[in-house]
RNA sequence: GGCAGAUUACCCGAGUGGCCAAAGGGGGCUGACUGUAAAUCAGCUGGCAUUGCCUUCACUGGUUCGAAUCCAGUAUCUGCCA
């Protein structure tokens, strides 16, 4: 990273030539995942954990990566060049927002999401589907040690949150919404959201599924994750019938999403599932021959506990084909990361490091730490001693601190340029040594600094 | 000069005999945030110690078993009348 970046993406990331018209071609092969070193153990032996490069029609991802997240085509609070300058390979939107807000038929009017947002490079959209849990029961994701809270057994299936109404509710065909800006009633099934997602026109998208949450019961996770399934299929489909009416539009690669919350025969079940699934796909030669095939990579997504993520992510590697990316949805905490990596995660999103952001905290090496706390006041030193960031050539807590107390907004841009580069910047390190062979060692440099004990 | 009304913790403001260390805001302090219903939410905010004790509702003095609340005086402020 240099200091004063100009507003250009990453070299890795123009060879489409910036936001201009779409590539002719149109085919499962523009979408392309090689497998590069591969991690192994402290013990020799090999772990899932590996490099790779992700190739999509608007540029390539070399993963592992941090995919940051703009939910509404948009990183809250920071532009896209200042996100293609502290390293940001690609960007996750979420379809069910798009579609309330501006319209998905507007972004393919404007050229699909990428151009709509003036980001040239690879663009992922989110299928809505966890907006069926956060809409839904309005439960956390993931659970503390502390483990479920709500009442469990035959009522939990229906609980809700405290003080949360239900916007959300599931039906085998699909989801009504109810629109948490005006109440309007909406409806999600798998083929809405796969044509959503295709007027949309990210570079990789999501199937739609179902999120649970720790507090269901082992009967509903079955039911549910049954479900998953058979929208899996009909997602499948669906965007077989799309890619070959769209055809002219850059390939849009779809991936499945692995649900299962704790059980680990569940989840190995619904690799085993997803990874056989199959629909015919015109092949791209204009031969009108058809092509077999089946979800270009895999999301794994879902209700777990944060002592379990590593185990999880192990058991889906295992059953998932290698040639295949693997995306964790919505995890970016560096011990979460580390783990996650090791055990053969490909990619990453997470709101984390805006959120936390917006609400006054910020990352270092030694651990998060919240801005607004007193004694910054007169800290005239940088987020991060050593950072490498805007945020942090320029900048002084003192200011940012300032720029809190006075309700600036330019704060929440500054504060999320510093966590974003953060997150971006430890996951290439994770990267690296990972080619290096010394992932074991900044394992624990990382995590025993970040989480060592405060006074 | 006369009449009427005010004065509550850092600020604004409720409270008109005991359930009041005193509602509610704001501000301050601390913490949380993992596919964004999130520029949000939670706790604390007179002092000291473990339940509990001590000092507070402009000031002084009363009434009462008991006063932020009732009475008298004083100070300051705000109206209206000269």
């Amino acid at each position: 990273m240099t200091r004063d970046t100009p507003a250009v993406l990453p070299a890795q990331n123009t060879s489409s030539g910036g936001a201009g018209p779409a590539p002719a071609a149109a085919s499962p092969r523009d979408f392309t995942f090689a497998v590069g070193h591969r991690l192994t153990g402290p013990d020799g032996e090999p772990r899932h954990g590996r490099t790779g490069t992700i190739t999509t029609p608007h540029g390539t991802i070399q993963t592992p990566a941090f995919i940051p997240v703009a939910t509404q085509a948009s990183v809250k609070a920071v532009l896209p060049e200042a996100m293609a300058a502290l390293g940001g390979q690609a960007l996750l939107a979420n379809a069910y927002h798009l579609y309330l807000q501006p319209g998905a038929g507007l972004l393919d009017e404007a050229g699909g999401l990428g151009r709509f947002m003036n980001w040239p490079g690879p663009t992922f959209t989110d299928s809505g589907g966890f907006q069926v849990m956060s809409l839904g029961s309005g439960f956390k994701k993931v659970i503390d040690m502390n483990g479920p809270t709500a009442p469990s057994g035959q009522g939990a299936d229906d609980a809700v949150a405290p003080g949360k109404e239900r916007l959300a509710n599931v039906d085998e065909d699909g989801v009504w919404f109810k629109s948490h800006l005006n109440g309007d009633r909406h409806r999600f099934t798998p083929e809405v959201s796969v044509g959503i997602q295709h007027q949309l026109g990210a570079d990789i998208m999501f199937a739609f599924d179902e999120l649970t949450t720790l507090h269901n019961s082992r009967g509903y996770q079955e039911e549910a994750l049954e479900r998953t399934r058979r929208w899996a299929q009909r997602c499948l489909d669906e965007h077989a019938r799309l890619t070959s009416e769209r055809a002219g539009k850059p390939y849009q690669a779809l991936f499945g999403v692995i649900q299962g919350a704790q059980f680990e025969d569940l989840r190995r079940k619904a690799c085993g599932d997803l990874a056989g699934m199959r629909s015919d796909f015109p092949d791209g030669g204009g031969s009108g021959t058809a092509l077999e095939h089946g979800f270009d990579g895999y999301g794994i997504g879902g209700a777990l506990e944060k002592e379990n993520l590593g185990t999880i992510v192990g058991w889906c590697a295992e059953e998932l084909p290698e040639d295949r990316p693997r995306h964790l949805l919505g995890i970016s905490e560096p011990d979460d990361l580390f783990t996650s990596v090791e055990n053969g995660a490909d990619t990453f999103d997470c709101v984390s490091p805006t959120r936390v952001a917006r609400t006054g905290a910020f990352y270092t090496a030694d651990g998060r730490f919240n801005l607004p706390g007193a004694r910054y006041k007169r800290d005239f030193g940088a987020l991060e001693d050593g950072c490498d960031c805007y945020t942090c050539a320029h900048y002084t807590r003192a200011y940012i601190h300032h720029l809190i107390k006075a309700k600036e907004m330019v704060a929440h841009t500054l504060m999320s340029i510093h966590n974003e580069r953060f997150t971006v910047r430890l996951v290439d390190r994770i990267r690296a040594s990972i080619v290096d062979g010394t992932f074991y060692e900044l394992k624990d440099e990382v995590l025993g600094r970040y989480y060592a004990p405060r006074d």
